[in-house]
Formats: C-alpha cells, structure tokens, sequence
DNA sequence: TTACTTACTTACATGATTGTTCGTACCACA
DNA sequence: TGTGGTACGAACAATCATGTAAGTAAGTAA
C-alpha cells in the first residue's frame, strides 16, 4: 500500500502468488479494516465523516488509506459533491456486491472453526 | 505469528476485529503461503520434503512457520513417522477440506475481477 | 568416528503495514 | 480578517511479516 522496493527477496517471490486468483481475492480483503468497511458500506452509502465517526478508532490516515486501496481494486466508488462543506460518499461496487454472499460463507465457516477451536 | 507487544495501539485495535468471524477466516487463509499449501494439499497428503522441493522459493523457515501457523488454527494435521529419516507427513483437516469450495468461489471471483481492472 | 538424510530451529536483517501528529485546501459566514 | 467544518496529505515512528544464513537432533550406515 505503499512504495515497493523492486528487486527484494519480497518483491520478486510475487510472481509465485500473482497469478493466483485465491490470493489475489484474499489480497484486495485483506487490509485491516476493509471487512469491517465492506460490512458498514453493504447497509449503504456512507460518507466520510460517517465512517470516521463509527470507526472512531480507526485513524484517519488508515481510513484514507483502506479506502482508496479499495477504490483502485474496484470495490467502491468515491463521489464528491461540490457542496460547502465538501461531501464525499462511498459506495459498493457490482462487484463488491457480489463479494458480499463469498464473505457471508467465510463468516459462517469462521464461526464454525472458532467453536471447534476452544 | 511472532510475540507481540501488548498495549500497542496496534493490539488494542485487535479487540475491534477480533469478534468478526471474517476476519478471522482471512486471517487463518492470510499468511503469504498458506493458499499455495492449501492447493497444494487438496489434491492429497504430502510430506514436509515434498513441499521443499515443489516450493523452492519458500524458504524453510517460512514453510515451517505457515504450516506451524495452519496447524494451530486447525487446518492441517501434522503426522510424524518414527522412521529413519524421519518422515513427516501433512493433510487437510475436514475444516479445511470445507473450505475449498468457498475459497473456489473466492478464485472465480478473482478471476472475474482482474479481468475488469484491466 | 564420520558422514548422511530429514525436518526443522535460531539469530539476525530487511521490507511492509499500521499508527501518531501535524498541517492543508476549500469555501462560507461572522 | 478570522473562525469553522469536511476530507484529506505528509513526515515520521512503531510493529508485524518475511527472508537469509547457519546450525541442530536423531538415527543409521560406512
């Protein structure tokens, strides 16, 4: 989510995972607080400050961050209204639309692990 | 999947995830090797050198700690042979064997989405 | 006694992700 | 002119994940 150096151990043992389809479903989830997000923005479109106030202990600069990483991997759509003051709103994707039942599955096997776990 | 500093932010902010099912389902599927061995070991039992040698450029000490990591969160069982050398042997759990299809449609999801991105 | 195989383990280094703090741009309104 | 609200952005620091290089343990065979 950042400036990669090219070259690295790192940086080349991706090409053994980018052609993996799995792996690059799990990559663009994967973010620390995408889910979350992912599961906010299926109830609607929300705007900036709505999601800062409900995820008041998600910094900002992570909340930026995960939401554009997920805008460039098409899973939501950033509108600006040219009001005073600005407002910005997110929404999901068809895309991320169809995403949603996939995680619904993951949720519920999650849920049938951790109960097997302890 | 190392020790961790309690009372970091970083870990404070763990209690937010920590009762979404998802995100533990991708955390358990996260780490950066564990969907190659998941593919791999769908398609049957392998030993540890086998692994080796189909993964040379996972270093060993990463494919010891991914398959560790898989076995605590009960995804793959560890079979040890009192054989000379050793022989260690390594196959799904029924979790995991459940999971493959949710992680198949995670794949076609993929698919479908890299498509359109470029 | 030494060498050999398998399956790790440890100490250390590098790279990536996440968090903290402060600052900015825009325009409205007083 | 100054204050206020929204939605960020940049510099820096802490923490986590991954990779490198070397060594270990157990047992058998030479």
């Amino acid at each position: 989510m950042g400036t990669r150096k090219e070259n690295s151990t790192y940086s080349r043992n991706e090409k053994y995972i980018i052609n993996c389809n799995m792996s690059y479903a799990v990559h663009v989830i994967g973010g620390r607080w995408k889910l979350l997000l992912l599961d906010k923005l299926r109830k609607g479109t929300s705007r900036y400050s709505d999601l800062k106030k409900e995820f008041s202990y998600i910094s900002e600069r992570m909340l930026t961050l995960q939401l554009k990483s997920m805008e460039e991997d098409g899973l939501i759509i950033r509108n600006v209204y040219a009001e005073v003051p600005v407002r910005v709103e997110y929404t999901l994707t068809p895309a991320a639309i169809e995403l949603i039942p996939i995680l619904d599955l993951l949720s519920a096997w999650g849920n049938r692990q951790r109960s097997l776990q302890e």
